[in-house]
DNA sequence: TATACTTTTTGACAATTGTCAAAAAATGAA
DNA sequence: TTCATTTTTTGACAATTGTCAAAAAGTATA
């Protein structure tokens, strides 16, 4: 889902009041936008550059999710049930961020129930992407799913190392960079 | 998520008003509730018994998606895209179905905007718990998988086809056969 | 109970993916 | 450019999971 153009989703009124509550910074390669073991309270819009969500089990880092211009990232697993978070969120690229802090858009919802609704939409796609990102495993082969990431989202060949894309489709580099070989 | 308590969720007097939208159904154990191929305008609640979503590839039936009581089930790659769905919505005993029609839930929203806020609660909890299902492959085996079903869904395993359990959990049927011989 | 049907298990073997170590290639900084 | 560092590839081998066919176990119904 890309929320460059909101203007799509939310009329153009209200979508001046959210970009209102949107901070910007700029960040450098490498920076966390979030801590494992701390509760997350905001959710990031990559405007520019790339993110990881990643966690480490039995010593390895596992990218749990990637965005890039126009998507949204946050530490998914607390920013809603407000319990520390086992994710950290990475910066992969000098990148642009704006940060809304979700308390804020909870706030803005409760004065202006209006909002409800494109909250809503927003989250039945993310709901849809979801059930697709499940669906790949379920069907297809490692090979299969890395075709499928080349299709959907070929910019991330070339930004995203390779074990990064590998684990993000639970499977190890070297066997990504074997299913890579032999196309 | 658990729907059987919907006190816990929305404030009693709108929850009367979902509940109005509400047909109450019974049918016989493999009834179709949904079939490929036609657009879904329905959400399924599970009163009684235990439905799946599954679909065909190559021949093969693999199960995406598994409700028992007091759990939702629909075609959620048409409802909301409002595209011809792939998958099929089966039941696997006689059940009790509570059908709402999902142009309905969209009216009564439209009607009393008060609605969205919990549709949009519901839809946050959907979707952290498919981002934990796309944990699950990132992070475990096809043995930790079933351990952690075992865990959570105890009810699930007398229940449901061991073929259908292991096509859920993304491996085949054999496999699950084994897994489960030494544990 | 006997029979037909469905589901689960098992065996033999193949294919896929993982592990560990090291080499090669690419990248970045001095 | 050179050197250090990071990333990617490769090799040898192990572990996991899949495939196909058949047997065994379980279930439903006459």
């Amino acid at each position: 889902m890309n929320f460059n153009n909101l203007s799509g989703i939310v009329p153009l009124d209200l979508a001046s009041e959210i970009l209102s509550l949107l901070e910007k910074q700029t960040f450098s390669k490498n920076h966390l936008l979030h801590k494992q073991g701390t509760i997350c309270n905001h959710i990031y819009l990559v405007q520019k550059g790339i993110a990881r969500t990643f966690f480490y089990k039995e010593g390895k880092d596992i990218t749990v999710h990637i965005a890039s211009e126009g998507e949204l990232i946050t530490a998914i697993d607390s920013v809603i049930s407000l319990k520390k978070s086992r994710y950290n969120v990475e910066l992969l690229e000098d990148s642009e961020i704006l940060t809304i802090s979700y308390k804020a858009l909870q706030s803005l919802m409760e004065k202006h129930p209006e909002h409800e609704k494109y909250m809503r939409l927003i989250l039945e796609q993310l709901y849809a992407e979801g059930a697709d990102r499940i669906e790949e495993f379920l069907f297809y082969s490692a090979k299969e799913r890395y075709d499928n990431l080349i299709k959907k989202r070929p910019h991330l060949i070339n930004r995203v190392n390779l074990g990064h894309i590998a684990s993000y489709l639970g499977i190890t580099q070297e066997t990504l960079s074997r299913i890579r070989k032999h196309p």
